[in-house]
DNA sequence: TCTCTCACTTC
DNA sequence: TGAAGTGAGAG
């Protein structure tokens, strides 16, 4: 394997940054002391004078490598350097492996979001795929300038309900129709260097949605990974498949990887944000929703009132119905509140539609707002407090509470597990107790598949990261940054042969892949556009790829397999699953040694052994061979870690969907904040619950008794407070062991 | 509800 | 200039 010295070598950084090095940067740098030649540095030189003035630990790693390289020209042989006796031992190069990041992710045009959420934000999706309005945007802060990072985008259902609108509402209609496969997005620029994605708005307006399950323009690749995001048959594409009339959360991903190759073993930091929510439609429901897409969309100006008398005559219709409704509203409920009888008209969006929030102040509500009667704004700011400066409209932020900030709540994990079976619509009321400014943050979820390798030594320092952020978010009011929830994942380097899946057959070749491990991998030919991430893939694992045209299927095996899957886990999951928020299904219950499918549900069967691999895989984790990603054959070790402290969260009454609990719990109102605050302040780090721990419990997952995990048993505020406490102390003893234990033996 | 066409728009 | 993104509206 070449190795070039320039390469790996980032400033401030050691070269065991390099993940082919062989040897350690402290094992290199003492070579040079002694004037030796690493074994795969043969032809070495130094300048006679360039080591002595070599700077030490720390950033050393690159001059060392600059002027080895440099040396190397001048054919002064490396032995001649002598002794250089203050060329310390590099053994503080160690931590610097990689560079800590601590990744901020801000939703762009949030307040357009808002807007469209407080109405019920509605997404059109057809045959041939429409795009997302308003777009999802998001700017990130916090990553490492030189890392590479991949971001991804995809779209999960919101609960297992079908909706419909009625009477000027949405409402739960029934059970959700069986999921279309799910399919991941990966922004076409990654991978890139965390500078470069800093530098930018990160749009994925090139996303699409359609309902054609048929559809062409995304490839399966199937991922086989437990990873809590990327379980079941995860699939790629610019279109995403969704189903009418279901409601649906957008997910933001940032992956630190150079390779999609090594997104099963990477970190996922996931980010939610509730006010991107939406209800898939074929064709718009509520005007509102339509009036200001229109006003908002350039691509629809040819509606707006400037227009041609199309658009009058329509608007004219609108409006002539709002009066009806504004009137009928107003003969019900004896209030002209146009915004109470929105906030009942979408209760299903109600928990991040705090009538308290302030929403408005952005330029796109002057042109949404009808000049007859009163308008959405109108309404709005007579209800909603300290407004925002239109400014701030432009671009949004979802970190901007200070106050939910000081009273970061530790009562995160109950109650965001703490959901209504199947995300009935929710009780706007019980918001009255959330902070105002409740839904600007986002819920934010980091998980992880890999092997404990040198990523692993990340984990303390992440979760100290996230400690800090809440520290950060506590000394720095009125600075853009959030604590968000952290739940992260962490699965130790999966099995290979005999993996989950040991009846579906792969090739033997595959199956010296941990990454195929159990699955397929299809990809759809053509499909490589994707970006630059996909580029070393379809290079390097062509002959691993198997291609599956469609054309005739209209859908590949892969899809068939998953859905027919997904069906048959929907009936055995039933209510089971159903008491979990959808959006932390997935990654809890895999990470708790079961996993869900894509689907939302519960796999009856390949996952199941999870459990027991991760308790007899416990001990073995602490080995350097199981460590290795590569090696690890038998090793499937799901663990959670949740860091309640890191983000303020309100404690709701009651929540019915994560979805509700999000918002809910970036606002800081609940009693249980001076308990959180002095929780925090005695634990130093964030939390962490190992799957193998007392609240990873394949039986207690699974029967809705789980402590943490039933709404039913904990429907109560203080029930959960006193529940979350009690996991708190636990956890925070956990929490004073040694990283390297708590690592080794997670 | 869904699909298709249309007129209109942006890029 | 044309491809592609819009909602309206008919079926």
């Amino acid at each position: 394997m070449s190795f070039s010295m320039r390469d790996p070598v980032i400033p401030g950084t050691s070269m065991a940054y390099h993940p082919f090095l062989p040897h350690r940067a402290p094992d290199f740098a003492m070579s040079a002391v002694l004037g030796h030649q690493p074994p795969f540095f043969p032809a070495l030189t130094l300048p006679p004078n360039g080591a002595a003035a070599l700077p030490l630990p720390g950033a050393l790693a690159k001059p060392i490598m600059d002027q080895l390289v440099g040396a190397a020209e001048t054919g002064i042989p490396f032995s001649s350097l002598g002794p250089q006796a203050h060329l310390r031992p590099l053994k503080t190069m160690e931590p610097e492996e990689e560079v800590e990041d601590d990744p901020k992710v801000h939703l762009e045009a949030k307040e357009l979001w808002d807007q469209f959420h407080k109405r019920g934000t509605e997404m059109v999706i057809t045959k041939s795929g429409r795009r997302m309005f308003p777009p999802f945007k998001v700017r990130c802060s916090g990553l490492d300038k030189k890392a590479k990072y991949i971001l991804l985008m995809d779209i999960i259902a919101a609960d297992d309900c079908r909706y419909k609108f009625h009477n000027s509402r949405w409402m739960v209609a029934g059970k959700a129709d069986p999921e279309m496969p799910k399919r991941m997005y990966i922004h076409p620029d990654s991978p890139a260097t965390g500078e470069q994605w800093m530098s930018k708005v990160v749009t994925f307006h090139k996303l699409k949605l359609t309902n054609n399950i048929s559809d062409k323009h995304g490839f399966t690749l199937a991922f086989p990974s437990d990873h809590a995001t990327w379980q079941g048959n995860y699939s790629f594409g610019t279109q995403t498949i969704l189903n009418s009339m279901h409601k649906y959360q957008p997910r933001f991903h940032i992956v630190r990887a150079n390779d999609i190759l090594k997104l099963p073993y990477s970190t996922f930091r996931t980010y939610l944000f509730p006010e991107t929510e939406f209800i898939a439609v074929t064709a718009y429901q509520n005007d509102k929703i339509t009036q200001l897409k229109i006003d908002n969309n350039p691509f629809a100006k040819g509606f707006r009132d400037t227009g041609n008398g199309r658009r009058e005559k329509r608007k004219q219709l609108t409006l002539q119905s709002m009066r009806v409704f504004d009137d009928r509203h107003k003969k019900e409920n004896g209030t002209s509140d146009e915004s109470s009888s929105e906030q009942a008209a979408f209760s299903c969006f109600a928990q991040s539609s705090s009538p308290a929030v302030s929403t408005v102040g952005t330029s796109n509500l002057k042109d949404l707002c009808p000049s007859e009667g009163e308008s959405d704004a109108e309404a709005e700011s007579k209800e909603e407090h300290a407004p925002e400066g239109c400014d701030a409209a432009k671009i949004s932020t979802t970190t901007s509470e200070e106050p939910s900030r000081d009273k970061g709540s530790p009562a995160v994990k109950a109650h965001v597990f703490a959901a209504e079976p199947g995300g009935r619509p929710r009780d706007s009321g019980r918001m009255d107790k959330a902070s105002p400014d409740s839904r600007h943050s986002p819920a934010t979820i980091s998980s992880s598949t890999r092997g404990l390798g040198a990523e692993e030594r990340r984990s303390p320092g992440r979760e100290g990261a996230a400690t800090s952020k809440a520290e950060e978010a506590r000394a720095l009011p009125g600075k853009e940054s959030f604590a968000p929830l952290t739940v992260q994942t962490d699965v130790a380097a999966a099995h290979l042969g005999q993996g989950p899946l040991p009846g579906l057959g792969f090739a033997p070749g595959l199956a010296g892949q941990q990454f195929f491990n159990g699955h397929p991998l299809f990809l759809h030919p053509g499909q490589f556009a994707m970006g630059g991430a996909f580029s070393s893939m379809a290079a390097g694992m062509g002959p691993l790829l198997a291609t599956v045209s469609g054309a005739s299927t209209g859908v590949s095996g892969l899809d068939s397999t998953a859905m027919a899957s997904a069906a048959a886990a929907q009936g055995l999951s039933g209510a089971t699953a159903a008491t979990l928020p959808f959006h932390l299904q997935q990654h809890v219950l895999a990470s708790q040694g079961l996993a869900m499918s894509p689907f939302g549900s519960l796999f009856p069967y390949p996952y199941t052994y999870m459990a027991a691999a991760a308790a007899a895989s416990s001990a073995a984790a602490s080995s350097s061979v199981h460590r290795h990603p590569f090696l690890n054959l038998n090793t499937m070790r799901p663990r959670l870690r949740y860091s309640p402290y890191s983000i303020p969260l309100p404690v709701p009454d009651s929540s019915s969907l994560l979805t509700t609990a999000l918002p809910s719990m970036a606002a800081a109102a609940g009693p249980l904040d001076a308990k959180a605050a002095a929780l925090a302040a005695a634990s130093p780090a964030s939390v962490a619950v190992d799957s193998g721990s007392e609240l990873n419990s394949r039986s207690s997952t699974l029967s809705s008794s789980s402590v943490s995990l039933s709404p039913k048993l904990c429907p109560e505020k203080e029930a959960a407070t006193s529940e979350l406490q009690s996991i708190q102390r636990l956890v925070s003893g956990l929490e004073a062991k040694p990283d390297r234990s708590r690592s080794a033996s997670p």
